[in-house]
DNA sequence: TTTGTATGCGTGTACTTGCTTGCATACAAT
DNA sequence: ATTGTATGCAAGCAAGTACACGCATACAAA
C-alpha cells in the first residue's frame, strides 16, 4: 500500500498519460497536479517509469473487467451475451481506453503490454469456455469456438474504442441497441 | 508536389511517429533518417508539426482503404461481405494502425482526428448504402442497417487493431478462419 | 561569368527535460 | 527533550528540445 503522498502522485500521473501519453506526460506537471513538490516524486519513487508501473498494478487504474462476469452466467444464451457485452462496455469506460493508448510508449510498453493484454486474453478464454459449456449443454449448435470468442469480442472492443476515440462524430448507433443487434447476429448463428 | 528532400523528411518523420509517437520523434532523429542536416528541416518546413500536416495529405501515408472498394461489388452476399472484410484487412496493416496511433498527439489531434476519422465514415456508409441496395433488391431481410454496419465494421476494425497491438500473442485466429465466420454471422442474419 | 538555389556545417539560443542536492521546517514518536 | 520522518523550497545540473543564423560549397540557369 501507499501513503497518501504516493497516491495522489500516482493518480496525477495516470489522469496525465490518459489525457496526453506518458512521454508528454513531464514530472513537473505530475507533481504540480498531485500537489506536491516535484523532488518529491524522487524521493517516493526511483523515477518517472516507477510511478506509472505502480500505476499500472493498481486495481484503480484497471478497468475493472475481471472474469468474475462470466461467473454468474444464467445459460440463457441472449441473457448471457448480453450481459458479457454490456458489462465490458460498462467498465472499459473512454478514459481506460485513452490511458491504456497513454501507456503506449517504447520507454514503457516492454512492461504494460502483458499488462494491457491481461484483459482481452481473459475475456477470450472464458468466453471460449462458456460457449463450450453451452455446447455440452446441447444448447448450442459446433462452430469454431475460438474464431467465434474473437469475433464476440472483437466486435465489443471495436465499438468501445471507436466510440472513445470519435465519441458520436462517427456514429450516432447506441450501445443499447448496438448490443441488441450483435446478440441478434450470435444467436442467429448459434441456434440456428 | 515535394521535392526529394522534402520528400525524404515527410517520410522520416512519418516512420518515426509510427514507430515512437509524434512527442518522441524529434527533429535531430528525423534529420538524421532522413540523411539531410537539421536545418534543412526547418527551410523546407514551418516546423515540426507542418511536416506531419503535410505527411497525414499524401496518399502514401494514408491506407489505401477507399470507397472504392464498394465499387466492385457482385451482388453476392457471401462475396461481397469477404471482400469488404479483406479488403480492409488488407490495407489497413499493422504499419497504419500504429501510425494513426502515434499521430494521437493533443499537438496534433485537432488538426489529423478528421482526417482519421474519414475511412471508419467511408467504409460505415459506403456498407449501409450496400445493405439498404440488397434489401431494394430483395436479397437480404430488413434489418437496422446503421447498427449492422457498425457490427460489421467494429469486428473488422477490433481484429485489425488487437492484431496490430498483440501480433499473434492473444489469438491464433487467422485473418481468413476470422472471415470465414464473421460473414457466415452476418448471412445468417441477413437471410433468414 | 554571374547569379540564384539548395544544401551542409558549426554554432548558438531560449527553454524544457528528468533528476539531484542542501537546507529549513513541521510534526510525531520516543 | 530528542530524534526521526515527511515535506517544501530554491537552486542547479547535464542533456535534450525546437528552431535560428551565418557562412561555405556545389551546381545549374542566365
Amino acid at each position: 500500500m501507499l501513503d497518501d503522498t504516493s497516491q495522489k502522485i500516482v493518480d496525477a500521473a495516470m489522469a496525465l498519460i490518459r489525457d496526453k501519453g506518458y512521454v508528454a506526460t513531464t514530472t513537473k506537471e505530475i507533481a504540480r497536479l498531485a500537489g506536491v513538490n516535484e523532488c518529491t516524486l524522487f524521493r517516493k519513487f526511483e523515477n518517472k517509469k516507477d510511478i506509472v508501473l505502480q500505476g499500472v498494478n493498481q486495481a484503480k487504474w484497471r478497468a475493472n473487467v475481471t472474469p468474475d462476469i462470466f461467473g454468474s452466467v444464467t445459460w440463457d444464451l441472449q441473457t448471457d451475451l448480453e450481459m458479457f457485452m454490456r458489462s465490458y462496455m460498462d467498465r472499459m469506460t473512454p478514459d481506460f481506453v485513452n490511458l491504456s493508448i497513454g501507456l503506449r510508449a517504447p520507454q514503457l510498453y516492454e512492461d504494460t503490454k502483458d499488462f494491457i493484454m491481461k484483459v482481452p486474453q481473459a475475456f477470450l478464454s472464458e468466453f471460449k469456455q462458456y460457449l463450450e459449456a453451452m455446447y455440452e449443454k446441447g444448447k448450442i449448435v459446433q462452430g469454431d469456438f475460438e474464431a467465434l470468442a474473437m469475433a464476440f469480442f472483437s466486435a465489443t472492443f471495436g465499438y468501445v474504442f471507436l466510440k472513445a476515440s470519435f465519441n458520436d462524430e462517427l456514429t450516432k448507433v447506441d450501445k443499447e441497441s448496438y448490443i441488441a443487434n450483435n446478440v441478434e447476429l450470435f444467436i442467429k448463428r448459434l441456434v440456428c
